[in-house]
DNA sequence: CTGTTAGCGCGTTCAC
DNA sequence: GTGAACGCGCTAACAG
């Protein structure tokens, strides 16, 4: 049953040509005598004849294939960045091959051992949260194999990168509350050593100050595990003197929480109290109220990181490039 | 720039050893003497060499990828198979190449072409919603590629299957209503052409059968379209004398539809009215109420369905087998 | 233990 | 216009 593949071979030998002929029949390269390249065609088709692309691979010294390196794929994030990729993937004749790294570096390096094995003319990569040694990049780099960082990129790397403007968003929804007239504006904030959390807090910080409010260092609740502290984070804000009239939070998990307990506490939201979240998450239309929110552009990210890879794979003078998109704000009932 | 990468015969060479026995040092087969394999090792870790897959996958006749395709990738369901699937095929020396179909068919058979082109040693597929012509499916079998269809088959191809028992998580769900002691329980069902539709409809009636409840065709609503007639349907069903206690809806989107306009019809749920959905949605447990729901086994279906096609890929004698998996009940709030 | 030879399926000279 | 020969990087069979 096995290796029923039809090859030119099999072709030659029925019509009695060469096996370049009929290759050369079937690109439409070079001057064919029509009467030959119409038989090699009709043969083809009846015999369904598929091009064997890894022989081809080895001779082109190219193989089509995308790598492409994810934490993890079950997320609306990374799902959405993948169909970006395939999109643009598609449409220039590059397969998608994609691996988990489930946020563990030992695992990521073996995808990108693979994805090397495997002769990928390129590497996407967002990389998984324990990663700091460039070692490994610089490598795959020297071997000739163009890297492009998309999400999440490192920083002592050269190489082309696409992220999100993190900063920017929470600026947007800062602005956005206090355009609403809240003046006292609470932030959940992610753990410290996360850089996307930081670049949130900052722009936290950037829209207070842009639009002269105080900065209350006792409105700022760093959060490594909110969902189970979140009870005795909140009441501790709740029972300062000072107490917020707004919240924004680093996330929609963590901002439907809050709502979650503040009704429990008998606020009203947003009546008394408004709640913006980040990322858009199905989970955020759902909730009552509808979270005011960040949408990321996840799918764009995927589509720009696969164009710019693409041009580095075709062009290897193509000079590194790092492109920062921004989110959008989906204002909702909550704020 | 290009073509960094270290081949046997650069090794060879340096070592002044013939190709052959570098192989032989590298894959561990064979006699080697320990001297000269120390050394092929220590060169070959110097060198960073790498196999290279695609040369190997020409002699062996195999490549070690499995291809996927699926309609949308961007779906908790089928990221949740695909990480199924990845985990097999991780642990077996397997790569996964995955292709969507966004539930067109003539983009399905351009996946197929594709993964057949690239020689993949077997398939893994989720037909679209417009496939019903079982000839692609059979050509791909007479090249030797063994085909697995998981989550929805198409009926006339023979080859092994791995879906969804959704009458079983239908029944459960309509179960676990009569057993709340609900009596009069309404069906918002999907568009009759869908077959799994149909299979939770047939649930929701065996159900009410097996507990002698008797069967209202007024408590069915078709809608292929809730999410704009939502109102109208509601408002009908509860317009008529026999209203109903009880709501088992064909998805979470449609139950939380439902729970919307309950509540601003003013019935509360679950008091006056209970709801249960199906899928398990990341939404269902957001809501307020948070919603009973039935937890497809996408995941098991992505492991099993791989399991099975590398069986059949690495003993083409192994028959065909049709599996089918059940959901689970999962009981919140609004029941 | 190691080298030589052959061949996987295809593209690319170079002849005729 | 077409064919023969060679090589891509690797494994396998056969010698020595």
């Amino acid at each position: 049953m096995l290796n029923k593949q039809v090859t030119l071979k099999d072709l030659a030998r029925k019509l009695r040509l060469s096996v370049s002929t009929v290759s050369r029949a079937l690109r439409n390269v070079q001057d064919i005598s029509p009467e030959t390249k119409k038989q090699v065609l009709a043969l083809a088709e009846e015999l369904n004849y598929e091009p064997n692309f890894i022989a081809k691979s080895l001779v082109n010294k190219n193989t089509k294939v995308i790598g492409v390196v994810l934490p993890v794929i079950a997320s609306r994030y990374f799902a959405n960045a993948l169909s970006g990729m395939m999109e643009v993937a598609d449409s220039k004749g590059y397969h998608i091959m994609f691996c988990q790294s489930d946020e563990s570096f030992e695992k990521e390096e073996l995808c990108i051992k693979k994805l090397v094995s495997i002769r990928a003319d390129g590497i996407l990569i967002s990389v998984s949260k324990d990663t700091t040694n460039a070692e490994l990049f610089l490598k795959v780099q020297q071997k000739g194999i163009p890297i492009v960082f998309f999400d999440r990129a490192l920083e002592n790397v050269a190489a082309t990168k696409v992220t999100v403007n993190q900063h920017h968003g929470a600026y947007l929804a800062v602005e956005h509350l206090i355009a609403r007239g809240y003046k006292r504006i609470a932030h959940i904030a992610g753990p410290k050593h996360l850089s996307i959390a930081v670049e949130r807090l900052n722009g936290y910080l950037d829209a207070l100050s842009k639009f002269n409010l105080p900065i209350n260092e006792d409105h700022i609740l760093y959060c490594e595990d909110f969902e189970n502290d979140a009870q005795e984070k909140i009441e501790q804000l709740f029972n300062m003197e000072d107490k917020p009239d707004a919240i924004f939070a680093v996330n929609d998990a963590s901002a439907i929480i809050c709502i979650r307990y503040l009704e429990k506490l008998g606020y009203k939201v947003p009546k008394d109290i408004a709640v913006v979240g980040y990322n858009n998450d199905p989970t955020s239309e759902v909730v009552s109220p509808a979270l005011t929110t960040i949408q990321q552009p996840s799918y764009e990210v995927g589509k720009l990181a696969t164009q710019l890879l693409i041009d580095e794979i075709e062009d290897e003078l193509t000079p590194f490039v790092e492109k920062v998109l921004a989110g959008e704000l989906i204002i909702r009932s909550s704020s």
